[in-house]
DNA sequence: ACATTATTTCTATAGAACTAGAAATAACGA
DNA sequence: TCGTTATTTCTAGTTCTATAGAAATAATGT
């Protein structure tokens, strides 16, 4: 992963409902959650939803496949694992005690 | 931390300019850089500049010391490590394959 | 074809963020 | 005290971002 993808990442999750979704798939595991329980969820409009989670997969962290009439998004872990990745080699200092 | 403090620095991190800054600051190493040391590298303007160093700082990120005329800035490792724990732990799965 | 459900795209608006010049403050040496 | 260097605060302009209602599209069953 480069700079300007690691940017664009942690400006995706550095909102807290972005964030929020985020987390909310991760917890759910591999097999994700429909927009329609995203929103049931959060309690947020479904255009705003809709607008971040976008925002999400254009940053890849977030992937999408459709079932039927129900999208179902999905968590991409290699990708959230590639930008703790680079935090971890690129942004933290053996000194310091970082991992 | 939080999921509130995660976000605010994910936030802080999410610009390119702030994660130059950042980087510049972890690879100088716990001496860090003064601001001007900064402003020299990155070819920013210093309003510019100190606008966005503040912005590190008040999310915990980037920690300062005056040495006479000169301001030390330097990266605050503890708090990244936080930040990644907090991603690794909360926003990664055994599943994905994530550390 | 039509109704229904699920989700997106369109559109507008309010607020926040980025940028940077100019003026102000801080620290120090002469 | 004055001048110089280092940095911040003030101010303003422009550009992004978030939000959400309304209309449009997609998918399916009847």
């Amino acid at each position: 992963m480069n700079i300007g993808d690691a940017a664009g990442c942690l400006e995706s999750l550095g909102n807290d409902t972005r964030l929020s979704i985020f987390r909310a798939l991760v917890r759910s595991g591999p097999d994700g959650l429909p927009v329609g329980r995203l929103q049931s969820r959060l309690k947020i409009p479904g255009s705003t939803l809709s607008h971040h989670i976008a925002h999400l997969v254009n940053h890849g962290l977030v992937s999408q496949n459709r079932e039927g009439r129900v999208l179902k998004c999905v968590a991409n872990y290699r990708r959230m694992n590639d930008l703790v990745g680079y935090l971890t080699k690129e942004c933290c200092s053996d000194v310091g005690g970082c991992p």
